[in-house]
DNA sequence: CGAATTTATCATATTCGTATGATGTTCGCC
DNA sequence: GGCGAACATCATACGAATATGATAAATTCG
């Protein structure tokens, strides 16, 4: 039950990205420091949500990933899509025949469940998290923030456009 | 996301004894059957179910799965439960100091939606399954039915207590 | 241009869920 | 008791998700 290993460092990449949007891209380097995860799969993961068009990659330095959209338009489902099929609803048992028309036993009440959980990840977006708990968006900023000065990035504090 | 395989067919499993609860135990043979899953992956799943207490298993001829319980003492999430931790809530994004005391950014918005799901499991019956929809019910009967006039079952329609 | 930096990608390994086949164990019945 | 039916269990295999390490390709900057 719930989300693949995968699809969780993608939620916690995107909004580690979020986060630093309008100050320049970040790296996998640094996203892999903040969440823990393995440097290349991570990389992997990225350059997915890039072609998913989620976020968008500059190589070279003073690369990394951004958004590639305005945070209010992108939804947690467009980010979990990739790696996690949350929007395909299937029954229950693993019936191929179940449909509203067929219904499996469990089918009817399974249905409203599944569709609030539907409408979440469609209607979540990456800014309404932003915006929802400042406490927990400082600590990703702060986390990025550690890795940046632990590696002596040059362009430290130079690239930021708004703060 | 959603369930696993093996708690998918669980699930199917649950429901076919389910059905035929007070004619008798149902033999893995008959489950495989109906399921389409394999039979000895099956019947490693429904020891599981027996040892959690779910189902009741008898060897030899006459043998096979029955409820342990009244299918009005069975939820969903003991059948799940041991293929699938549907009952302990996790941080969407990983994070493991994520609490309601120090939540994550996702933490607020997905806790209401992850309820209500648990209250599904938690609350869904196995009898509410077979009260909700009959035609479903009768299909998984017949499922079994033909699978005994296939192997001509020595004590077919002789074990029946109540119907 | 050349060196440094960073993403992109490939080949391979590891782990886990799932599945298969063979064999052991218990039980009912003659 | 002995035969056959049924669950129980073990050894093994397969595939997908996850992870690792090496290498290629692109970009910046002096």
């Amino acid at each position: 039950m719930w989300l693949s290993s995968t699809a969780r460092q993608a939620l916690h990449a995107v909004l580690c990205v979020a986060v630093f949007d309008d100050d320049g891209p970040v790296r996998v380097e640094e996203i892999a420091a903040a969440t823990g995860g393995p440097r290349n799969y991570l990389s992997k993961t990225l350059h997915a949500l890039a072609r998913a068009g989620v976020l968008r990659s500059t190589r070279g330095p003073t690369g990394g990933f951004q958004l590639a959209e305005s945070p209010d338009a992108i939804s947690l489902e467009q980010v979990i899509a990739p790696f996690d099929a949350v929007g395909e609803r299937r029954c229950l048992m693993g019936l191929p025949s179940c449909s509203d028309a067929h219904p499996c036993a469990i089918h009817d009440r399974w249905s409203s469940v599944a569709t609030v959980v539907e409408k979440f990840f469609r209607e979540t977006t990456v800014a309404g998290l932003l915006s929802g708990n400042p406490r927990a968006v400082n600590a990703a900023r702060n986390a990025i923030l550690t890795s940046r000065r632990r590696n002596r990035r040059k362009s430290d504090g130079s690239i930021k456009r708004k703060t």
